[in-house]
DNA sequence: TAGATTGTTAATCGATTAACAATC
DNA sequence: TAGATTGTTAATCGATTAACAATC
């Protein structure tokens, strides 16, 4: 199925992010009872220029009432559409050490539909147990697992030299995103996606401050 | 003290992401026993520009060497001092829950130069131990503890509820150099620089892409 | 209607890239 | 020297922002 590219011309990688921050602000300002908010409003709580808050939805649609601003439940249920986050995903973890037990319980996946449906891990002591009421299964049956449960999401958590192994086997299952959070460059074929997320480079631009603030 | 920023003029902040990248491919290649390497080869190896890369180091000075490219360990060594990584930084971490415990954990943190000196929590069952000979403190001596081991970096794995009590006393302590896992939103002074990791947005632009794909 | 705020165009800004003289 | 690659300038590209007609 060949990407349909001509939907979308070119949405800036920013844009998305920004999407995925006003979407958790409406979620507050509706918990706080807030009707609408104008593009102005929205801007000034994340230090951004109230064109670009217009300009970023504008790539979707009309969202907006002129003279009024946004309906923020609307603006929420149009967003959490265009994000995918008006349907659940079930995530595959891989890897139940450290970082992948903190990922399990970690508050912020669960709240935006995203719902970790299998754990793979090597642990004989761990493989056939239940962790919530996710099973954890063993990497060998991680093919028959992801296809029985047609998931299309995969966590990576394992250390660093078995990440690529694990992608591969994850894309070969029909994995299509892969978020990856071992220490490891990775690379997935062209029709699946790959996120990084590198805990020590947000270190190492801090320390980059520093430094230069010490000479 | 203020900031000299006439001595940088404006660097931009991906140039300063890409130069830990660079770092790191480095300490690889040094490793393998690669003695030079051209601007070419290294974009080459993250889908950059070979211009990107030069102009990236232009900022800092002129490290390479026309006809032969850059020498690995030189250039290394440059950048670990420009990105401060040149030094050890003892580094607090608060909250030793799932994800603190995972942070600390982690090794890409300490591979650059970071050490978790001192963890901070909460809870009376850990106050006064010890974890791999690090002191668990309670977060009632937070500000002796940064003041006596003057630290600069925190970084800050609590619940989102505590996140902004805990990362004011961190300012008010000394602390120069916020890193927040936290889900939430944090202010700190203008004299203090504060990072966001957020473990769920690239999950929820991953989700984007693929509800795109099934349009 | 008058006031407010959108959606959108055009201007600005900044980052990326091509090109090439300098030079190892 | 000839070949290769840097450092840097100028051109390009793309994202941000200002401005404003449309319109609620």
């Amino acid at each position: 199925m060949p990407r349909s590219t001509y939907r979308l011309p070119k949405i800036p990688e920013m844009t998305i992010r920004r999407l995925s921050v006003y979407t958790r602000c409406l979620l507050q300002l509706e918990e706080d009872g807030v009707a609408t908010i104008s593009s102005q409003e929205l801007a000034e709580r994340f230090n951004l220029n109230s064109a670009q808050v217009r300009k970023d939805l504008a790539y979707f649609g009309e969202f907006g009432v002129r003279g009024i601003g946004y309906h923020v439940t609307g603006l929420k249920a149009e967003l959490q559409r265009i994000l995918g986050l008006d349907r659940e995903w079930p995530v595959a973890l891989v890897g139940l050490g450290n970082l992948g037990s903190a990922l399990f319980h970690y508050k912020g996946f669960t709240r935006q539909g995203f719902r970790i449906a299998v754990v793979f891990d090597d642990d004989p002591a761990k493989i056939g147990r239940e962790i919530d009421g996710v099973p954890i299964v063993g990497t060998q049956d991680l093919a028959r697992e992801v296809r029985a449960r047609q998931l299309e999401i995969a966590i990576v958590a394992v250390p660093a030299e078995a990440a690529q192994t694990v992608t591969d086997q994850l894309v070969a299952a029909g994995i299509k995103a892969v978020l990856n959070f071992a220490p490891a460059r990775l690379r997935v074929p062209r029709e699946a996606r790959l996120k990084n997320v590198d805990l020590s480079i947000e270190l190492e631009t801090l320390s980059f401050y520093l430094a230069q603030g010490n000479r």
